[in-house]
RNA sequence: GGAGAUAUAGCUCAGCUGGGAGAGCAUCUGCUGGACGUGUAGAGGGUCACAGGUUCGAGUCCUGCUAUCUCCACCA
């Protein structure tokens, strides 16, 4: 055995590991049928993408699933990949060329996505190496990417189904077009943040000369693109101007005073300008009633349109107008006026709603599968108050564009017949139209919204639309992990396309989780630059601290803070952790331990066993349950104060003494539970617990050891109860030691008096480590006060009394008030469990068990208090 | 305008189906004996936002209210 380095370096240890679970391929999962699957496909970061203490928790959480049901004996399968990102890598890719002098658009579309594939090649996998260093267990032979062949194939199956079945259509619609990408964008992507504007209120003359409508307007640069003036149909005021004829002010055009429900008599002058071409309502206005549509926009939200605001940009054009109008005295007032504004997610510009030709998902038909999974229970959210978010979504769905203006993608596989205009979907290029027989089709420009592919990718990545035996064993997965802010872009479409194209949920439950925020509460953002490296974090503290700090004390759902005295105090505990385990490889001096029986076990032996015993079966509940801070508490809790501050503790003195018959049985169980201990905090600590296992343990790993289950045999009743009344006398010697000053340099005979037999003997048994953690020179257990001077200190528990001659040392004044305040604690226990027992409604309505515990206590405190009158009068109290 | 979340120790947060308020960090006081000072033993510190209600019993369930945050929404 080598010797062990006094303080805990993941820098020398987790390289090494990690490169030795990958060589024994430990991660990788075939079809096996004896045993069950246990699926996870990772949210595919995107290749554009560094690695955020986002991805860290993600991974950390997957990881720690994956690990556990390996260890349960489930077939695991994590399959890793990255996402194209069709906008973040064009724009990325775009702006290196423009860095070369060279423009995207003279390069085209082939030269481009020589470079764009290039550049993945060249940047897109420095995530996944990054995602190793945290540990990831991911099958990494399976590793796929959003546009390699077996995911577009699966895309151009989608498409062309969904085609056929006349849930894809192509339509002019208003869509939200992003005037720096020029690209539309789907609703999802669109981000309404609330903004200080402007109310104006302008005249439009009647043509008639009787006077004029005065209409209010956010955005008056839309006003060339008006094609109506609409007023409730019931509304008094205005009855007399339905049908009337305005002339639209700065253009030549007439348009109609037209009556529509949709206008809100009480807000703004209740007389609403129709933009149909500009704004998604004055759309749906437009339509109803037959206007014009009249774009005024280029693709980059300049102004078209005959006359001098030709080629304006759109707020410059606002300016213009504005004044234009208010020199012919039609601009009545202007008032503050704070409303919402669309934006693009990725770029932050402002969205100009326009009409375009795209291609569109039909969503009402397509949702209701998605709906009724999350309302039957076939798939569930954790923690549950997500689901009301997924349903208030979906239902409320809109169409969903998916065509966008962008070379980085998948293709959409539609071709137009250049003679007579027909459309042909098909996975490869028609060579005659079947229409008309010429052959010239040309291929739509357009590609799919990038999240078209990642509705995909729970069965893409398992060889769908091929019927594989991975797709029939593996699929669906069982869990997918991610955070609350793609539920909507992402889970809802997966659930959604998983219906359709195979007919089951992708997933039974997706468990929800927050936002990684800085000390401050404040959102990790590169503008901010308060983001922390997760990777700065491995290299100093190791990943097993960076794993811990992000599960522990988080519920699902929350968001967290991340600082770093967490992460210390995590590295402190792989220390404490290590340094346990180097104690116990001392002391078993690689000497094998033989199997030890239970009759030769002492009963802190006992007790720690059957506390590693039902940690066993909590942390397992706990983690079924998704909850996995708290099951990371209970072993932290255990291992640092039940294993190291007591049990330990209370070996130590057998270890020392090589003659001690119990000394083997000793080594077998801290082998044992040290054993057990690691295995549980394995998935959330890998490398630390493997290191150390190996060490330890014959098994070649830790990871594809077996996890902890609760055994009957370790089930001590009678010995938890002995240890807890130890333990309980050395606290109470210890309060008053500290509380009298003592040093621990300075020993006392402790006498333990109790008229029980049994706990006379649970002492005599415990004698040798009771003496050494209460400081004594010598025990004596004895059934009265025989030869316990009565200057004593004392201190009381349930059963017994404790006593410790320290002469010289002895403040009898002190010791009374000590006793006093002990007497008032137990008597305010008292009046509190009699109030209950003594109340009727209590003894008869609450559970016999309840009855039956507080029964026991007061027979506790009853002993107690008798102990401490009695030792109070014996001071002349 | 709807919906949701959060309010618990100085700070950051746990607390599952109701049954004596917890952790980490910070603060204070001891302890250097043979795993660990990244340690150890102790201490102080909370009307569980507020007001009602249900219950034998409420941090936990219900109603209302306040504050903060988030999401959704076409009031021009």
């Amino acid at each position: 055995m080598k010797e062990l380095a006094k303080t805990y370096d993941p820098t020398a240890i987790e390289e090494r590991i990690y490169d030795k679970w990958m060589g024994r391929k430990y991660f990788h999962a075939e079809v096996e049928r004896s045993k069950k699957p246990f699926t996870i496909v990772i949210p595919p970061p995107n290749v554009t993408g560094k690695l955020h203490m986002g991805h860290a928790l993600d991974e950390t959480l997957q990881d720690i699933l994956i690990r556990y049901k390996r260890m349960q004996g489930y077939n695991a399968l994590w399959v890793p990949g990255t996402d194209h990102a069709s906008i973040s890598t064009e724009v990325k890719v775009t702006n290196q060329l423009r860095e070369e002098g060279i423009d995207k658009q003279e390069l085209g579309r082939e030269g481009f996505l020589k470079r764009a594939w290039e550049w993945k090649e060249e940047y897109g996998g420095a995530i996944i190496n990054q995602l190793k260093k945290l540990g990831s267990s991911c099958d990494w032979d399976r590793e796929r990417f959003t546009m390699d062949e077996g995911c577009s194939e699966a895309v151009l199956e989608v498409f062309i189904r969904l085609y056929e079945k006349g849930y894809i259509y192509k339509g002019s619609r208003i869509i939200n077009w992003c005037p720096v990408c020029k690209t539309s964008i789907s609703d999802a992507e669109v981000e309404h943040e609330e903004q200080a504007g402007h109310f104006w209120h302008i005249n439009y003359p009647i043509t008639d000369g009787s006077g004029y409508v005065e209409i209010a307007t956010t955005r008056p640069e839309t006003m060339l693109g008006d094609t109506a003036v609409a007023v409730n149909p019931e509304d008094e005021r205005y009855q007399h101007l339905i049908g009337k004829m305005l002339k639209l002010p700065l253009t030549d055009r007439e348009i109609p005073v037209i009556a529509d429900p949709y206008v809100d008599k009480e807000f703004g002058t209740g007389c609403v300008k129709i933009t149909p071409a500009h704004d998604p309502n004055d759309f749906e206005v437009g339509r109803r009633h037959n206007l014009p549509e009249i774009n005024i926009m280029n693709d980059d939200a300049t102004i078209c349109c005959p006359g001098k605001y030709h080629g304006m940009d759109r707020y410059e054009a606002r300016k213009a107008i504005v004044k234009d109008l208010e020199e012919q005295g039609l601009l009545v007032k202007v008032e503050d006026h704070s409303h919402n504004v669309g934006t693009h997610d990725r770029c932050g510009t402002t969205v100009e709603p326009l009409i375009k030709q795209q291609w569109f998902v039909k969503m009402e038909e397509l949702a209701k599968p998605a709906v009724e999974a999350v309302k039957n229970g076939e798939l569930t959210f954790v923690p549950e108050r997500f689901d009301k978010i997924y349903l208030h979504w979906l239902e409320n769905i809109r169409d969903w564009c998916i065509s966008r203006q962008l070379w980085w993608g998948h293709r959409i596989p539609a071709y137009y017949c250049d003679e007579c205009g027909e459309i042909v979907v098909a996975k490869e290029a028609p060579s005659v139209c079947p229409k008309c027989g010429c052959t010239h089709l040309t291929q739509d420009e357009d590609t799919l919204d990038t999240w078209f592919s990642s509705a995909l990718w729970p069965f893409s990545t398992l060889g769908w639309p091929k019927q594989t035996e991975d797709l029939e064993y593996f699929y669906p997965t069982d869990v997918l992990v991610t955070g609350y802010d793609i539920i909507f872009f992402w889970v809802i479409r997966m659930v959604f396309s998983g219906y359709e194209q195979t007919g089951k949920s992708p997933f039974h439950h997706v468990l929800i989780h927050g936002l990684v925020r800085d000390s401050q509460g404040r959102k990790m953002s590169k503008s901010l630059g308060n983001g922390i490296d997760p990777l700065e974090i491995i290299s100093e503290y190791g990943a097993d601290a960076l794993r811990l700090t992000l599960v522990t004390g988080n519920a699902p759902g929350n968001d967290m803070r991340f600082y770093m005295e967490r992460v210390k105090s995590s590295r402190n505990f792989a220390n404490k952790v290590w340094n346990a385990s180097r104690f116990i490889m001392m002391n078993l001096e690689d000497q094998k331990i033989a199997e030890v029986d239970a009759s030769a076990l002492t009963a802190a032996d006992k007790w720690i066993l059957s506390k590693v015993n039902s940690l066993a079966e909590e942390v397992t509940g706990n983690m079924d349950s998704f909850e996995l801070g708290i099951a990371v508490q209970k072993i932290y809790d255990f291992i640092w104060d039940e294993f190291c501050d007591w049990y330990i503790e209370m070996v130590k003195p057998r270890l020392w003494n090589k003659e001690d018959t119990t000394r083997e049985a000793a080594l077998w169980t801290l082998k044992q539970v040290l054993i057990n201990a690691l295995k549980m905090l394995h998935p959330y600590m890998p490398f630390i617990t493997e290191e150390i296992f190996c060490n330890l343990s014959d098994e070649e790993s830790i990871m594809i050891s077996s996890w902890p289950e609760y055994k009957e045999e370790w089930n001590f009743a009678a010995e938890e109860h002995a240890i807890s009344m130890i333990k309980e006398a050395v606290r109470g010697i210890r309060n008053v030691r500290t509380d009298m000053n003592v040093p621990n340099s300075k020993k006392a005979t402790v006498y333990v008096v109790s008229e029980n037999p049994q706990v006379r003997e649970i002492f005599e048994q415990g004698r040798s480590f009771f003496a050494a953690l209460s400081f004594a020179s010598e025990v004596k257990v004895q059934a009265d006060k025989a030869g316990i001077e009565e200057s004593a200190v004392s201190t009381m528990i349930p059963e017994a009394a404790v006593y410790m001659p320290l002469d010289e040392l002895l403040d009898l004044a002190k010791e009374k008030e000590r006793l006093k305040k002990e007497e008032v604690r137990l008597q305010k226990e008292l009046a509190r469990v009699n109030g209950m027992l003594n109340n009727e409604k209590f003894v008869s309505k609450a559970p016999a068990a309840k009855i039956q515990e507080e029964k026991e206590k007061l027979e506790k405190y009853t002993q107690m208090m008798d102990q401490v009158k009695e030792r109070l009068a014996q001071l002349g109290e």
